[in-house]
RNA sequence: CGGAGCGUGGCGCAGUCUGGCAGCGCGCCUGCUUUGGGAGCAGGAGGUCGAAGGUUCAAAUCCUUUCGCUCCGACCA
């Protein structure tokens, strides 16, 4: 293999290039990992796709040992499956759509559960098949919002899937306990940090789901986690205790008040003079099953996950289309406009609340939960906030930034009942099979582990996903360091060890500074100072420190730091 | 989808208001010098100025259309 940086491709930029926003990105394209093609669409360099590389073998390694068969699905799926399924409505624009030259329709898939489901259901009928568990890496596509930061949130990403399918709940929970057990394994050997929490399942459906944090400041997700008893769980699902703190004040009576052009929580608040907890905000919702009124309190911020899953309707959203003659920015709980009602639970706790009056320019003070207006529908349907309580402990909550790689869920029958993947059990009775789902974001990986292990001079790669455990740089033209070189590199690549040698004639500036912006973590300098004195210097570019060794030391202590971090 | 902005050599940008030889820095190529933290000098290559149409003696620059990209927002009514 080469690895002679005289012949390999590795095009740094000294500059940042504009469009990069994080530290990953930015690092990405300036060590030459990856370049970008098009709007969240990126090409990888043969530096970025070693690393890539890297991380695939460890995640194999730890899927085949939890018992994951690896197959290969298509990247092209035929509409019917996605319509068996109910997705094709669901999924929106996120999927890319297209026909083929009959006008047959297909979409590229952004995720593989119908037509994982739709292989095994013609193949696995008996109950003496199962349990099985099956995994992929593959490229998947989906058409993000706003693509952004890179490979962190890309268009077009690699991503380990694997779907376990089983006869009982309980060969289900051991499996994703299995997965789970898998997933630490993965993340501690590319030696990240991270964290797992409690999450939503979101559009996938299903009951328990638990998301795989790398901790990074940068990280889009917001994590609330206990300091006592260890909870932890995305915003997106996190429950909490709350305790009313605010001075009481009493209830004033039913009464409309003129508030032109006041149609924020904000504005209100300001105008008259009261806390967000005496607000009812109101929010006007349509989905599958009609329209709703969600009211949290003025104070709190909806969740519509939350209140996607206690409604049973995946197809929720704002209105912005509004409602009969309601008028928006003026909407209230109280009086006859026939919607139904959905309540945070604390709303239910308000002694009185300030309301739209469901009349352009008017609110009306006074209004009673459970008398003034009786919900269809009460629970949690707010975020939980940073410094309110734990709800397992007297602990308070913490709020920390991660970037979720992985996921794993319990799925249930969604989508075997949907499809009919059934098995028949020792009685000869057909039943739907029970799933779980468990993802991991390869390339999102990549960039978490950049994002989580840099400096101002450039990348810091963990051992486990450096493209090279150690760059080798030879300063200046003398024949007698060249030779000394040419032997130590070919020792370590004997050794096993992925040694990176810079041989160029460049200057020593440009090997030092470009050695430390590609982030390997050991770096060999044989210069003047070998030929004066015959130390090499290594440098531990990860814990940044220096050592001094001779000559005939060396590869023993590569070999030896290569198992302390894990390497071999 | 709403708002703002940007498209000029591989990268970063100036030039556009006020039309008149297409420029600068980095990178790249050649030569000489230099060689322990992104060198110096000299010479050189590389552009349909995002695209289409229009105005004009003349368009990167003005007008029209269009495409692409970036940022903010898009759930707090």
């Amino acid at each position: 293999m080469i690895m002679k940086m005289s012949q390999l491709y590795i095009p740094t930029l000294k500059e940042k290039p504009v469009e990069a926003e994080t530290p990953s990105h930015e690092l990405m394209l300036r060590t030459g990992m990856i370049r970008r093609v098009a709007a969240g669409i990126y090409s990888f360099l043969p530096l970025g796709y070693k690393v890539v590389r890297k991380v695939e073998k460890i995640i194999r390694e730890e899927l085949e040992k939890a018992g994951a068969q690896e197959v290969h699905l298509p990247l092209l799926h035929p509409a019917e499956l996605w319509q068996e399924s109910g997705r094709w409505a669901e999924m929106g624009d996120m999927m890319i759509r297209l026909c083929d030259r009959k006008k047959r329709e297909f979409c590229i898939g952004p995720t593989h559960e119908e037509v994982m489901t739709d292989l095994i259901r013609y193949e696995l009928k008996s109950y003496k098949n199962l349990p099985q568990n099956f995994y992929q890496i593959q490229t998947k596509v989906r058409d993000e919002l706003r693509p952004r930061f890179g490979l962190l949130r890309s268009r077009e990403f690699s991503m380990k899937d694997a779907y376990s399918f089983h006869t009982t709940w309980e060969s289900l929970d051991q499996t994703y306990q299995d997965m789970h057990d898998a997933y630490c394994e993965i993340f501690r050997r590319c030696g990240l940090n991270y964290r797992v929490v409690e999450a939503d399942t979101g559009p996938m459906g299903g009951t328990d789901s638990h998301e795989f944090m790398v901790l990074a400041d940068t990280g889009e997700d917001s994590v609330l986690f206990c300091n006592l008893c260890g909870y932890a769980a995305n915003i997106e699902k996190a429950g909490s205790r709350v305790e009313f703190k605010g001075e009481k004040i009493d209830n004033p009576g039913k009464e409309e008040i003129y508030t032109p052009g006041i149609t924020t929580i904000e504005q209100l608040e300001k105008a008259l003079e009261l806390p967000g907890e005496y607000l009812y905000k109101t929010l006007l919702y349509r989905g599958e099953s009609g329209y709703y009124l969600a009211i949290v309190r003025g104070s709190d911020q909806l969740n519509e996950n939350k209140l996607m899953a206690l409604l049973g309707d995946p197809l929720l959203h704002l209105a912005e289309e509004g409602y009969g003659n309601l008028p928006a920015g003026f909407l209230g709980p109280q009086g006859e406009h026939g919607l139904k009602i959905v309540a945070d639970e604390l709303v239910m706790n308000m002694d009185w609340g300030v309301a739209g009056a469901n009349r352009e320019d008017y609110h009306v003070k006074g209004i009673v939960p459970g008398t003034d207006f009786t919900p269809a529908f009460t629970g949690n349907i707010r975020n939980a906030r940073p410094g309110e309580k734990c709800l397992e402990c007297d602990g308070k909550l913490e709020e920390i930034r991660g970037i979720e790689v992985g996921h794993i869920f319990k799925l249930g029958k969604k989508y075997s009942e949907a499809m009919g993947a059934n098995y028949l059990d020792e009685n000869g009775h057909s039943h739907p099979m029970i799933m779980g789902c468990y993802g991991i974001g390869v390339t999102r990986t990549v960039a978490a582990a950049i994002e989580q292990n840099h400096d101002n001079y450039g990348v810091k790669w963990p051992l486990p996903l450096a493209p090279y455990q150690v760059v080798l740089l030879t300063l200046g033209g003398d024949q007698a360091l060249k030779e000394e070189s040419e032997k130590l590199y070919q020792g370590l690549q004997e050794m096993g060890v992925e040694v990176l040698w810079d041989d160029r004639p460049e200057r020593p500036g440009v090997k030092f500074n470009e050695a430390d912006l590609l982030g390997i973590p050991l770096r060999i300098t044989m210069g003047k100072k070998f030929l004066e004195s015959g130390k090499l210097e290594v440098k531990d570019r990860f814990h940044d420190q220096d050592h001094l060794l001779g000559q005939e030391q060396v590869l023993d202590w590569i070999r030896n730091y290569c198992i302390k971090e894990g390497v071999s």
